[in-house]
DNA sequence: GCGATCACGT
DNA sequence: ACGTGATCGCA
């Protein structure tokens, strides 16, 4: 079964990637009858197929390979889709009412400190509170006023014990309502479980986006979180989760795009990347404590994103000039790397777009402008992609050939999630070992190269459990 | 209905 | 960098 949809010719295609515009298309309208009721599942209702396609002969041979795979995922992401996951609603019910009655009395304890009531959810009343009748020392202008984002309440929290406990009042708050009660609002009645809505056209880089609800920001973490993910998992006790997640895919991908020695080397040794990016910055002799990997962490990702020292300082809480010294350091030791973006943003020049290692493309208008900061965005834009963009292809690859593997067997599991570097599969017990042993071999050896890609398995009862 | 703000993930 | 979503407060 394979499928093409116009909308992924413009998506692969177009610089205006967000704004799809269809009126070039026109011809092709009748084909879409889109239904208003998700849970139909009917395969037909968006799609339609590969072979009536007027357009088969016209796609640019440069992105057919690209084009291809995503018309053969279209079915998988579908039945992904309607498969949905399992979650236990009476657990997560009762985490809510745990989360309600910490959340209350943070609440109390606040309008006790501050000696009257106002909506904390409010930020703009929550400026008035903090820096007109509390007289606190303001940081960074926006808009409305003066910010108290998170990390601007940190920042006041050191002298002013009102402000951590905002934080924790907002911190649960977000869980109950994105979490908790968002959760509860979409969990089918008749299947009781949770189906989320892929969108394979929602990223610029080719990422996948999740929606209705989003499964890909699902918080992780002790406490609070882990009791949420642990309420995703197999609806019989004959399976388990298992979770497959590639191990620094970007750094992995940056090391072998770029040929840098230096990183390549660190991976083969099989060192820690942050740690080693640590020593870099701090010298060979440091004592590398967890601030300092830390720090080390923050700007190997950094560099992933094209990050300014302005960017960075933000990350790590220290000066532009600081941040600036250790992008500039990572350079310095990591040279094939900087040689690397260079030869990027000559591309996106010459080209007016940039590119995967799998031929996938994005156009970059920007770095064409005339405007400082706009050409400076885009030129971020252009570095981020490639590096993006060839892990999700790798993944999108791997999650082709592991659904026609589990096709081929008429097996019980099944894949249930992406998250970006991460799947979720249930698994049968009779089935579990083999799983963990062909999901592995698939997923690693999707990218070629000397540089070997890792993957992570764990299984567990639930998500939680599953990740290790 | 919609922009602004905030916060969650990779 | 790339996303989605909840809430507020105004139109």
């Amino acid at each position: 079964m394979s499928f093409l949809d116009i909308r992924h010719y413009k998506y692969l295609t177009s610089s205006i990637d967000r704004n799809l515009d269809f009126s070039a298309f026109m011809d092709f309208e009748h084909h879409y009858q889109v239904s208003e009721n998700k849970h139909e599942y009917s395969i037909e209702r968006s799609y339609f197929s590969y072979k009536e396609s007027l357009v088969e002969n016209t796609v640019d041979s440069s992105i057919q390979s690209i084009m291809d795979m995503e018309s053969k995922l279209i079915p998988i992401f579908a039945q992904m889709e309607r498969t949905g996951v399992y979650v236990d609603e009476k657990k997560l019910r009762d985490i809510g009412e745990d989360i309600a009655r910490e959340s209350k009395n943070k609440e109390l304890e606040i309008y006790d400190l501050v000696g009257e009531r106002f909506n904390i959810n409010s930020a703009k009343q929550v400026q008035v509170i903090l820096f007109e009748k509390l007289g606190i020392p303001v940081s960074k202008k926006i808009k409305t006023g003066y910010t108290v984002d998170n990390e601007a309440l940190s920042l006041i929290g050191q002298k002013y014990e009102i402000a951590n406990i905002i934080l924790q009042y907002r911190t649960l708050e977000k869980l109950r309502s994105t979490y908790i009660d968002g959760l509860l609002r979409v969990i089918n009645p008749h299947t009781k479980r949770i189906h989320t809505t892929y969108n394979q056209l929602g990223a610029s880089t080719g990422r996948l986006s999740s929606e209705s609800p989003n499964l890909q920001n699902i918080p992780s973490g002790s406490g609070y979180p882990a009791r949420i993910k642990s309420c995703f998992c197999p609806e019989s006790s004959e399976f388990s989760f298992l979770v497959a997640d590639y191990s620094q895919v970007e750094l992995r991908i940056l090391a072998s795009l770029s040929g840098d020695t230096s990183l390549i080397e660190t991976f083969v040794r099989g060192e820690d990347i942050h740690t080693r990016t640590a020593r870099f910055l701090f010298g060979e002799d440091a004592t590398i404590t967890s601030e300092l990997r830390r720090i080390a962490k923050s700007v190997n990702f950094g560099v992933i994103y094209g990050i300014t020292g302005f960017g960075l300082s933000k990350v790590i809480n220290t000066s532009p000039a600081e941040a600036t010294k250790y992008i500039d350091t990572f350079y310095a030791m990591y040279p094939g790397v900087r040689a690397y973006y260079q030869s990027i943003l000559d591309g996106a020049n010459k080209n007016g777009y940039v590119e995967t290692f799998y031929g996938r493309r994005r156009y970059i208008p920007g770095v064409r402008d005339s405007n400082k900061m706009i050409r400076a965005g885009a030129e971020r834009e252009a570095i981020n992609m490639p590096i993006q963009g060839t892990a999700a292809d790798i993944i999108k690859l791997a999650m082709l050939r592991i659904s026609n593997f589990l096709k081929e067997g008429t097996y019980k599991s099944r894949m249930l999630l992406q998250v970006h570097d991460e799947l979720v599969f249930e698994v049968h017990e009779s089935e579990k070992d083999m799983m963990e042993k062909q999901i592995r071999s698939i997923m690693e050896g999707v990218f070629p190269g000397p540089l070997k890609l890792l993957v992570d398995i764990h299984t567990g009862a639930n998500w939680s459990e599953a990740k290790g």
